[in-house]
DNA sequence: AATTATATTATGTGATCACAATTTTAGAAT
DNA sequence: ATTCTAAAATTGTGATCACATAATATAATT
């Protein structure tokens, strides 16, 4: 058995999922998202089965759904591969960031009371304290979940896989590259979006969104340099 | 063995894919957005495969990937449904699929060059065909045939997998509906969405392709009661 | 006759296996 | 040293099986 580089792999306890293939497909997902897998490196069955202790079953599962979501690519060759996009792919992903989620944002706003006000108080400061302690990771996943809770209010729920879809093939390459970023500052539009809300202003919520995505882009302003060094290494 | 209720399901022949799971999910795939398979009835692994004359294993992996794509529900007692979707969230597909289209083509229309106008003249001469025949499937699929081409050109492909699952989620519904109306006819604005591209006049395009998808909305007048009468069927 | 309890059948899930195709390694020739 | 070739190992795919759970049919009770 040859020696693999290991990257680690947990979630939950594998327990508490009624199913393996859900926490199978869930851990991958995790690890995808964080920028735990590198891109271009090709994953196998066998390899994951292992590493996670199941067979390879539940392991094909996640990797055919992770793939209908384009989170991995599947070669010709029938490898499963986290793919490194290219600039153009990255801008064209904020884009499409932007057209749904103001979207899903402004659909969601007559859904939004007082209660879920403050638990997106709570979530804002979530995100203040990781990116504070410079924990990008936990950062990103903090402002998911912010997000997610406001368009998560919309009980007609279309929208949200397709956003989920974009963080999830956002995510390995927004990793990567903000790890070759030596010092940037993350700002967001947070607080704005929660005057908005509470003022039920659906567009000035639009332009909130709308600003927090474009500043999320920003970060990555020599990302043209960054994929040609990612790309060659 | 119980009698079973038999919905054709064909499409090419098995041999033509390399692998048996991709055959299994086109297949499924086409059934669903024809409405073969009636939203709300069970649909059994066992029971595909030995129709499909395959092992479980490809049904499995064709199911999963329909559910990530919304194609079908997986309740939580497992059991996998089409889904009839509520007349909210029917619209709400119309209005992303405004959003999504009109910024697919947008975005391809500098990619599209004289040879993609004749090819589009050409499909859309089949939609005509195939509606003034009456066939309302093949007109269906020629319809998405169209769109298809033209977000296709754009070289970077985001958008396309969202809008096919769109359409997927669209079609049983819509499938359904179309035959208890009685008699409808259809429009549609593929010879504007023509006449934009050649004059390279973009929001004349967006605003083609939108006209082309609220016409087809426009049909289902009276989805409210449609739904009703389906769900208590 | 209607309802509850029990038994039987179906069904989804995860594991294992054989086989073909691909990748990798090792060796030979230039 | 480099390139080409053959052997070995790895890998994805599809099939089959055991088991637990869910759905259905049957029997029993009121």
């Amino acid at each position: 058995m040859k020696e693999k580089k290991s990257y680690s792999l947990s979630l939950a306890n594998k327990k508490d999922f009624n199913n393996i293939n859900e926490w199978v497909y869930q851990t991958l997902r995790t690890s995808i998202m964080c920028g735990e897998i590198r891109p271009g490196v090709a994953l196998t069955i066998r390899g994951l089965a292992e590493k996670l202790d199941v067979s390879s079953m539940p392991v094909r599962e996640a990797l055919r759904r992770l793939a209908s979501e384009s989170a991995v690519d599947i070669t010709d060759s029938r490898r499963v591969v986290v793919p490194l996009i290219s600039p153009d792919k990255f801008k064209e992903l904020f884009s499409l960031r932007i057209l749904l989620e103001t979207h899903a944002a402004e659909l969601a706003l007559p859904y939004i009371s007082g209660s879920h006000i403050e638990e997106l108080k709570a979530l804002d400061e979530a995100v203040d304290a990781s990116y504070s302690d410079g924990n990008i990771v936990s950062g990103s996943l903090a402002n998911q979940a912010f997000h997610r809770y406001i368009y998560k209010q919309n009980p007609v729920q279309v929208c949200m896989p397709m956003i989920e879809s974009l963080w999830l093939q956002l995510g390995p390459f927004a990793r990567v590259a903000l790890s070759k970023i030596e010092k940037y500052y993350e700002y967001d539009r947070h607080k704005e979006a929660i005057d908005a809300i509470q003022q039920r202003d659906a567009f000035a919520l639009r332009r909130a969104i709308e600003a927090d995505i474009r500043d999320g882009l920003s970060v990555f302003k020599n990302i043209d340099k960054i994929y040609q060094d990612l790309k060659s290494s």
